[in-house]
DNA sequence: CATCCATGTGTAACCGATTACACACGGAAG
DNA sequence: CTTCCGTGTGTAATCGGTTACACATGGATG
C-alpha cells in the first residue's frame, strides 16, 4: 500500500507539502494540489490512520459504553449511533459494562490507549471525578445526567406523564406504575412522572420496583396483580417490564387490554412485534443517539462549550394494549 | 503517560531489552526482568497499542460484520465474541452493514486502514475472491460457508429436521414451514431439514419464504393461515419469523398451541419473553460466538490450519408454543 | 587451544504520518 | 531602496514502539 513518501515522489514535492494537503493545513499552491490529487488517484492512496494517530494522539473512533446490549434498547440506539458516526468518518467501539464498574474501566483504560477521540457512555455508575479526570471529551447519554458533563437524555418526566394522562384518559380506575430501579436516573424521573401525573386525582395508585428485566418485571407484576386485582391500568418504567407485564396477565388468564390495560417506555421495535402491540412513550431513540455523536464531535472538534445539555421530548404511540375510551 | 524509554532509563537497561521483556520475545536475563518488573509497576507503564501497531502493523482489535443489528439474533452473538475476545485482550468493533455490500466494503478497508487483527463476517454476499484477496485473518459465522475459508456455524438441517419432528411429534396434521430467504445458507439449510423430516409422511406440507422480518413473517403467516385453515403446525425459519407467525395467529382470533402450534429456530432469548413463550431449536449462540473468536485469534497467532470448520449441533428447547401429545 | 553456540544486551533504523523551523520569493509599505 | 509580510516549500525531528544486527561473555566440543 502507497504510503505519503510514495505519493510526495510521485508529484515531485515533500512530504509535508502533501501532508498540508491533506489536512488542509497551511499553503499549498494550486499546481501543487493539483499534482498531488493526480498521484493520489493514481496510486490509490490513503492515509494510515495508526501513523496519523502516532503524532496526532487521537483516532477518528468513539467509543460507545452500554450497560446491558441484551436490553433491545441498547442495540437501537448504538445503531444510530454507528449511523451517524459513519458519516463522520468514524468508527465505533460498541463496548458492553454488564452494569460492572470494573468492566467500565477496563473498557475505558483500553480504548484511552488507543487514543480513541471521545466516549458516549450510557451507563448508571456516575463517578463525576473518574471521567472529568479522564481528560477525553465525552457525552453522557439517557442514564445519567451531571451538570458539570454535556448530555442528552429524554424528558423522562413529562414523557411518563404523557404515557399516564393517556391511561387516565382509557378510563383506567385504578392504576400502578411498575418502575425500573429507582437509583437509575431515568427510572427515578419516569416515576416522578407518574405521580405528577395521579396527583390529586381521586384513584387508587400503586407503584412496584423492578429491574429493567423482563423476568423479574414479569414476577413484579404477577405479584402485584394477584394482591390487588382492582387493577385495570399499568404504566410501565420501560418497554421490556411492559412485555413482562403482559405476560403476567396473561398467565392469570386475563386479557389485554380488556382486563387490564398497559402503557410502556422506550419505543423500541420489539413494541410492535408482541402481541398486543404496545402504546408506549416513544423517546426517538434514534434522534437521542444521533445527537450524542453530534455533541461528542463538536467537543472533540472544539466547537462547543462543555456543558450543554440536550434534552429529547417524547412522544406517545397508541398501539393495542390500551383502548380508547370511545370504543 | 510513561514510555518504553522511561521505564528503559528508570531500570538501566535498553528499550530492547524492554521490548523483548514485553513480548516474551528473545533472551532477557533474571536480572533485568525484575528490574523492568519493578520500574513498570512504579511508573505505571502501559505500552502504547497505536505505536506497537505502527510496526507490528497489527492492531488487538477484531472487526465484527453483522448484516443487521436490530435482529437480536445479532445482538447476542455479538456479545458471546465480544466477551470471549475481551478476554484475549482484543477489543472489537462491531459494524452493520445493513445487508448492503458497499456498506461492508467500506467497514472492511476502514478497518483495514486501522489494522484489525481480523475479521468475523456473519454477512451473506460471499464474494471469496474479495475475501481472500483481503490478505488479512478472518472466520465466516453462521451465514455463509465456503471449503476456502475458515467458518463456524450451526448444523442446520438436522436442527431443523429436530424441531420439525418435534412438531410432528405433537400431532400436527397439516405442517407449514415458514423459511427465511432461500439465497441464505442457513435458511436455505433449514428448509433443507424439514423436507427431510416430512418426507414420505402422508402430510400435507407448505413452504412459504420470508424475509427474516418480523413484519413480513407476520403477513406470509396470514395469507398462507387464511387460504389453508386446515394448518395446526407452522415450523419457522427463524425465531423472529416464529414471532409474527404468533402475531399472525392471533390476529386470525387463533389460539397457540391450542390451534396452531409452533416452533422456532435461534434461541434468542425474546423467545421466552413472548406469549406464549416459544418452543425453538437452540443454535447455541453463545458457543456459536465464542469459538469464531478462538478460531480466529488461532489464525492470528498462526496456531492453526486455515481452512477448518467447525459445526455446532443445536438443541430443542420445549416451551409453551407446542403442547405435548400426551397432555 | 581454537571453534562454536547459547545467552544476553545495546544501537540505530524503521513503521507512516505530523509539524516546527528555516528559507525563498515577490509585492507592498515606508 | 530597504524592510516586512504573505505565500509556498523542504528538511528533519518526533510520536512510541519493534527488531535486525553487531557484539560480548562463557562453557562445551573437537
Amino acid at each position: 500500500m502507497a504510503t505519503i513518501k510514495d505519493v510526495a515522489k510521485h508529484a515531485g514535492v515533500s512530504v509535508a507539502t502533501v501532508s498540508r494537503y491533506l489536512n488542509k493545513k497551511g499553503y499549498v499552491s494550486e499546481e501543487a494540489k493539483n499534482k498531488i490529487e493526480v498521484s493520489i488517484k493514481q496510486l490509490d492512496y490513503r492515509p494510515n490512520d495508526i501513523a496519523r494517530s502516532l503524532s496526532t494522539k487521537r483516532m477518528q473512533t468513539i467509543g460507545l459504553i452500554v450497560p446491558d446490549i441484551t436490553n433491545p434498547f441498547f442495540p437501537e440506539i448504538a445503531r444510530a449511533i454507528e449511523d451517524t458516526a459513519l458519516l463522520e468518518g468514524y468508527t465505533v467501539v460498541l463496548c458492553n459494562s454488564d452494569e460492572q464498574v470494573h468492566k467500565e474501566r477496563h473498557y475505558i483504560e483500553t480504548l484511552k490507549q488507543k487514543y480513541v477521540a471521545g466516549f458516549i457512555i450510557a451507563t448508571n455508575q456516575l463517578e463525576r471525578e473518574y471521567y472529568t479526570g479522564l481528560n477525553v471529551p465525552l457525552v453522557l447519554l439517557d442514564r445519567i445526567t451531571d451538570s458539570q458533563i454535556p448530555s442528552v437524555s429524554s424528558r423522562n418526566k413529562n414523557g411518563a406523564a404523557l404515557g399516564t394522562e393517556y391511561l387516565l384518559s382509557c378510563g383506567v380506575k385504578e392504576i400502578a406504575c411498575i418502575s425500573g430501579p429507582q437509583d437509575v436516573v431515568p427510572a427515578f424521573e419516569r416515576t416522578q412522572g407518574f405521580l405528577k401525573a395521579v396527583e390529586g386525582l381521586d384513584i387508587k395508585t400503586h407503584i412496584v420496583e423492578s429491574q429493567f428485566h423482563f423476568k423479574e418485571a414479569e414476577k413484579a407484576a404477577f405479584e402485584l396483580l394477584s394482591a390487588h386485582p382492582g387493577i385495570d391500568g399499568i404504566f410501565a418504567g420501560s418497554d421490556i417490564i411492559a412485555i413482562g407485564v403482559q405476560r403476567a396477565v396473561h398467565r392469570l388468564g386475563l386479557s389485554v387490554p380488556n382486563d387490564i390495560q398497559i402503557v410502556g417506555y422506550d419505543g423500541i421495535s420489539l413494541g410492535e412485534m408482541v402481541t398486543p402491540s404496545l402504546t408506549t412513550v416513544d423517546q426517538n431513540i434514534y434522534q437521542l443517539g444521533e445527537t450524542a455523536v453530534k455533541m461528542l464531535l463538536n467537543i472533540i472538534k472544539g466547537k462547543s462549550v462543555d456543558n450543554e445539555h440536550v434534552i429529547i421530548d417524547p412522544s406517545l404511540i397508541v398501539r393495542d394494549s390500551t383502548k380508547e375510551k370511545s370504543k
